[in-house]
DNA sequence: AGAATTCTGTAGCGGCCGATCCAGAATCAT
DNA sequence: ATGATTCTGGATCGGCCGCTACAGAATTCT
């Protein structure tokens, strides 16, 4: 009945995802986008409406093949209280692997994004909550273990990790250095061990 | 010899302060600063050199007037560990307070300038540094005072605090609930605090 | 083949951007 | 008063912004 795309949308949002994480949404322009997704501007408004739309996209498209990419696979592969170490740890790595200082595009968009923007800022919110909840699961369910200290309150300790957690990504943009991120994770880990106080 | 300046320099970076923090510095345009310091683009241009200028000027006139003003109040208010205590809980009711969530300048300038301006993102690393020293220096005095466990080590639980501080200026910007900003910063607080484990 | 529909490249819209120019107003020293 | 110097408002610069209009290319149906 009509003509094809001569793009693939997944690709192409997956390069958009790329642009909006380089440089921030505000500073990411329609051209910049269009170019890195390797089609032009009319294609782009064509087939994802306008800049703010596309962006809502990318955000979804970021946290399934980050956010939730990560935390399926460490829950799959760890016990509930080495995913929740796992994950801060290669969140950490990464952190000082990303040469660049790019960050979380979540986190990054908390920041810039959300709080001019309500519909984003909502939608952010709810993939950090999503995070919190990753936590919260794998306290409960390393207390049902008794792989963590009984009194555990799975409420207090998985919003710990998560500002922890967005702590390190903060910091990493401006002091990406080994030490200093380890010591933002490691007393946090240490609330999962019994009674040792080792800080 | 000339002329005479026809408005107040400190007033107007104290305006600019307002405009960068509430907008951000990308969002944030020469005539916005214009408008709201009160005078004229040229002499904006004639007075603070260029936006980028200007904004280096304002961190600056903000780490003095909100940072280290704190740091020194409660330095000298309170002994050494409750002014790291009152330090977290005062960005917790400042957070909770901000209704349209400005959050803390250096910590969005973190995030958003520092990366892509290597000048600025060291200045804000240095100010982050300072904030860092406080958590230390008042950790090293509560440990001869002998108020915080002794095993402390000072140069992980300071760096911690700088990251469960950022943690929360983070979060607070798109999930302002008091509940969950204690939460990140209980734990981190119950660290100066003997054997007790209350998570 | 031809009609109908959708995609794509190009050009362009009005609008704002950071920064500069310039003429005139204000101040000081002489 | 006069000249030197600096500050100020307003106009303006080239350039990029998000977005759209439009004509033509590509595809499927009849």
């Amino acid at each position: 009945m009509a003509r094809l795309k001569a793009f693939d949308e997944g690709q192409a949002v997956d390069a958009a995802v790329d642009c909006f994480w380089a440089h921030g949404y505000g500073a990411t322009s329609v051209r910049d986008l269009a170019d890195c997704m390797g089609i032009g501007g009319a294609s782009l408004y064509n087939a994802f409406g306008d800049k703010r739309t596309l962006f809502v996209r990318c955000l979804e498209r970021y946290a399934n093949r980050s956010s939730r990419e990560r935390m399926a696979r460490l829950e799959e592969k760890h016990p509930p209280k080495d995913a929740i170490r796992a994950f801060l740890l290669e969140i950490v790595e990464r952190s000082l692997k990303d040469r660049d200082c790019k960050g979380c595009l979540l986190v990054n968009s908390a920041l810039d994004v959300g709080p001019h923007d309500a519909a984003i800022g909502a939608a952010v919110a709810a993939y950090l909550d999503e995070i919190r909840g990753f936590f919260r699961r794998n306290i409960e369910a390393a207390r049902r273990a008794g792989t963590v200290p009984r009194g555990i309150d799975a409420e207090t300790v998985s919003g710990h990790l998560l500002g922890v957690l967005m702590g390190i990504r903060a910091l990493a943009r401006v002091k990406p250095e080994r030490k200093l991120l380890e010591s933002v994770a490691r007393p946090a880990l240490a609330l999962l061990e019994p009674k040792r106080r080792l800080n």
